[in-house]
DNA sequence: ATGGTTGATGGTCAA
């Protein structure tokens, strides 16, 4: 089973590059974040005549993710559990059955910048709750994914340039403390795991401004978290690096894993 | 040091 995360950044703006990677990478399952759109106005046809069913958590405007499974989702839960005032669209979880039943969690993390302010206040808030979430997760004792955009860079070698990133919320010491607390709860790292002892990279993402794609000024901020059941069935990792050099790319690239499930 | 880009929206905000 091959589930792979993507931040689209606009789903409506990139429905042709998402179909076209869709028939290349042929993912099983993907969650998507910024779709940037209502459940309503997601362009669900050409994803239904790939051969995906759809669960949209949208937002007008800003946010919004998705999953897109070429099996049933089921058990479908939408938004992250621990502060019923929370109204933005970050978080959906779906069962998907193959040889196994594996738990899917797609997030799109807060940004928090910038910091300090409210909303670096509210990216460390989310970030206890979704470790609570983690925990209950990884309690199930079964095949789980939280996979997605965490913006966060985990340590200096997934930056570039980590110098440039010293007062930005993603490299914060309490953001990345935070997401420690996460992997030290019993989650692995598939990216890492799989390039333990890289000393720069590989990266996820690469800004629009500055050139920053063609200098290969790039961070990785989009991970792919196991449970240890999840772990055991590991059979490859992957970034879709490609996908930033082509027509109307996103700022991100997909991160994928093939399950033995 | 600054500005550089993109999407959704319709003026700016978020990233």
């Amino acid at each position: 089973m091959k589930i792979a995360t993507f931040n689209i950044n606009g789903v409506r703006a990139r429905i042709e590059t998402l179909t076209s990677w869709l028939s290349e990478a042929q993912p099983d399952v993907v969650v998507l974040q910024e779709i940037k759109t209502q459940d309503e106005s997601f362009p669900a046809e050409p994803i239904a005549d790939l051969g995906y069913n759809l669960e949209v958590h949208g937002q007008k405007s800003f946010n919004g993710v998705a999953i897109l499974s070429k099996l049933p989702l089921e058990d479908v839960r939408r938004g992250l559990p621990g502060d019923e005032s929370d109204e933005q669209s970050r978080y959906i979880e779906a069962t998907v059955v193959g040889q196994q039943a594996v738990r899917i969690a797609g997030l799109y993390l807060p940004n928090g910048n910038p910091q300090p302010g409210p909303k670096f206040d509210y990216k460390l808030a989310w970030m206890e709750r979704l470790r609570a979430r983690a925990r209950e997760l990884r309690d199930l004792e079964m095949p789980v994914l939280m996979l997605g955009d965490y913006n966060v860079i985990p340590e200096p070698r997934d930056a570039a340039f980590p110098e440039k990133w010293v007062d930005d919320a993603l490299f914060q010491p309490e953001s990345r403390a935070a997401l420690r607390r996460i992997l030290n709860d019993g989650w692995t790292d598939a990216i890492r795991l799989r390039e333990p002892d890289s000393k720069r990279g590989p990266f996820t993402f690469w800004d629009y401004q500055a050139g920053a794609w063609h200098k290969d000024n790039g961070i990785r901020i989009d991970h792919v978290l196991m449970s240890p059941q999840a772990a055991d069935l590991l059979i490859d990792v992957g970034i879709d690096r490609d996908e930033r050099a082509k027509d109307k790319p996103s700022d991100h690239v997909p991160v994928w894993v093939d399950l033995d499930a």
